[in-house]
DNA sequence: AAGTCACTCAACCGCAGGACG
DNA sequence: GCGTCCTGCGGTTGAGTGACT
């Protein structure tokens, strides 16, 4: 006994939508609203399942929706959002005006996920390539330097996919957390948004190290609730620096900086783009130009990167002009 | 010019959950 | 409590298109 389809499928039309469909759906929702997806196509003269017609306006039709390219502003709050909460798409694009969960999701697989994995960001944990590796490694028990992997992105995708998985599951409720965050502005007559500052910081070393952060020397009041202390999360005046502040993968110094510089916390996702490809560049030459390096694996040749880039890093900060 | 490849994005699919009788 | 219907959601697909050879 299966669910019945929604529909008589062999006799309503796929594909893309016409002018004159979609002509028809604006004008049916114009008189009656919408609600009752089942029985629209048949009141509005659409040969069209109900649900495709649903799509179709809450993805296409629907008059508040933005059809221009995302905005860096908008981009920086996706992979914000993206951090904390993973791929609850709707969730994430109820916090951009304008935004379907299709265009949020769209937009992350082909532009956001790669311009990550370029800066040699995990996609899926959010945090460095050769952290994901060797975290990797302490969890399955591969701690020494013979463990191999393939060289390849999604291999690291799926090998940490359980990791990430386990601790979401396992900790306070992202979602609430986040639906209580004020992370986007957008002004009064003015279509500019603005969002909260942006950090290649790492919410989930938290969680995966089951710390909390100690902000005593800031002042906001983001309260994460560690794992073993239940699932109730009261958030209130959510920032982000308060993610940045205890960050295991920064060190100590840079996190200072970033404190102590308001400047700092205005970092954008294309400052730092910027940035990462430059270090990228100039660690690749590097590595490339030293003929002393026996390039013995491809994990060394990442973790030894990420080392150089960490150790640059308070300078790196210095380096951003606002 | 033609063929191939990579990318984008609209649309589809199946599942889950809520509402309701 | 159970079954049905509707809606929402996230993952996936495939047509269209541009870049490249």
């Amino acid at each position: 006994m299966g669910r019945p389809p929604c529909c008589d499928k062999s006799n309503v039309k796929k594909g893309l939508w016409t002018e004159e469909e979609d002509a028809k759906i604006l004008a049916y929702v114009a008189i009656h609203g919408v609600g009752n997806w089942s029985l629209i196509p048949k009141k509005a003269g659409l040969n069209r399942c109900g649900k495709s017609c649903r799509l179709r306006w809450t993805n296409y039709l629907r008059p508040d929706l933005k059809h221009d390219s995302f905005s860096p502003q908008e981009e920086e709050l996706i992979i914000q959002c993206h951090r904390i909460i993973g791929s609850r798409w709707s969730t994430i694009a109820r916090k951009l005006p304008g935004r379907t969960d299709n265009d949020v999701k769209n937009h992350w697989n082909t532009k956001l996920k790669k311009k990550l994995m370029k800066m040699g960001i995990d996609p899926v944990t959010h945090k460095p390539v050769s952290q994901v590796l060797s975290e990797f490694r302490n969890i399955s028990g591969h701690g020494n330097a013979s463990f191999k992997t393939e060289p390849s992105n999604n291999s690291v995708l799926t090998q940490t996919n359980s990791a990430w998985e386990m601790m979401r599951n396992t900790t306070m409720s992202h979602e609430t957390y986040f639906n209580n965050s004020p992370m986007i502005f957008t002004n009064p007559g003015s279509s500019e948004i603005q969002t909260t500052p942006f950090h290649f910081s790492n919410h989930s070393n938290h969680l995966l190290n089951g710390t909390t952060s100690s902000c005593s020397s800031s002042s906001s009041s983001a309260s994460i609730t560690q794992p073993n202390q239940g699932t109730q999360a009261p958030v209130t005046n959510f920032c982000w620096d308060d993610f940045l502040l205890s960050d295991p993968v920064l060190p100590q110094s840079s996190q200072k900086q970033v404190v102590g510089s308001s400047a700092t916390s205005n970092l954008t996702f294309a400052q730092n783009e910027h940035h990462f490809n430059r270090q990228a560049e100039c660690s690749s030459q590097k590595i490339v130009s030293d003929p002393s390096r026996s390039a013995s694996s491809f994990v060394d040749e990442i973790l030894d990167k990420d080392q150089e880039m960490l150790s640059q890093f308070p300078q790196l900060l210095n380096d951003f002009d606002y």
